[in-house]
DNA sequence: ACCGCTATACGGTATCACTGAGTAGTGGGA
DNA sequence: TCCCACTACTCAGTGATACCGTATAGCGGT
C-alpha cells in the first residue's frame, strides 16, 4: 500500500483512543495491535508521541507497572474526558466517511 | 460538527481530484461544490493550495478564460498522471476506511 | 560479551489544511 | 458617483500531526 501518512493525521490518535478505551494497555503492544489490524507502517516512535500527548492533554491515566520480561511499562486507561474524545473522534469519522463516500458515488 | 482540519488532511486533496475529474471546473466553483457536499467550512484559500499544488505536481492541465460576471478563471482538468493519482487516493481511502471500520468492530 | 527483543523518550523534519492580507473584475443600491 | 457585495485568484505565514533517527535501558539466550 502506498503511503498513508497524510490521510492518517487526525485518525490515528482516535485509533489509539478507540485500542485504549477497549483494555487497559501499553505503547508497545498499542503499536503491534495497530500493525495486525493493518496499520503496517506504524512504528513506535509514533505511537509514543500519541500517547504523551494524551497523557498532556489529559485525555487517560498512566500506571507504570515492572514487565518481568523487560524494561517497566506504562499501562493507559481512558478517563472521563478520554472517553468523551473517543466518542468525538468517532462522531467526525463518521461525518467524514459519509461526505467522502457520497462524493465518491457521484454526490447528488 | 467540530474540527474536521487534521481528519481531512490526505483526503482533502483527494475530493478536489474527484470533482475536477468528474467536470472541468474553476477554484470558486469547487469551493461551492465542497461545502454544499457538506464540506461546510473548507474555505477558497484552501481549495486555491490545492489547486496550485496539483498544478505543481503536473496532475492537472489548467485553461485560463474570461467570466463576464468577474475575473478570469482558471479551468482545471486532470491528465493522465491526475487520474492515476486519483486512483491510487480511492484505493487508499478504500484501504484506510476498511481498517477503521474493522477496528470500529471490535477489530477481529 | 554480544545480540535480539522488549520498552520508552525526544529533537528535528515534511506535509498539509488553514489564516489573513492583498489584488482585481463586475454589477447594484444609496 | 461612490461604496459594497460577489466573484476570483495569489501568497506568506501558522499550527497540528505523523514520521525519522537516535538514545537509553531491562531481560534472556548463545
Amino acid at each position: 500500500m502506498d503511503d498513508l501518512t497524510e490521510m492518517l493525521k487526525g485518525t490515528l490518535e482516535g485509533c489509539v483512543l478507540e485500542i485504549i478505551g477497549s483494555e487497559e494497555t501499553y505503547g508497545y503492544a498499542i503499536t503491534r495491535r495497530l500493525n495486525e489490524l493493518g496499520f503496517a507502517d506504524v512504528i513506535e516512535g509514533t505511537v509514543y508521541t500519541i500517547l504523551l500527548r494524551l497523557e498532556r492533554n489529559g485525555l487517560v491515566q498512566v500506571v507504570k507497572r515492572p514487565s518481568g520480561i523487560g524494561p517497566p511499562r506504562k499501562f493507559y486507561t481512558l478517563n472521563d474526558a478520554g472517553r468523551e474524545e473517543l466518542a468525538k473522534f468517532w462522531a467526525k469519522w463518521q461525518y467524514l466517511s459519509s461526505r467522502i463516500d457520497r462524493l465518491k458515488e457521484g454526490g447528488r
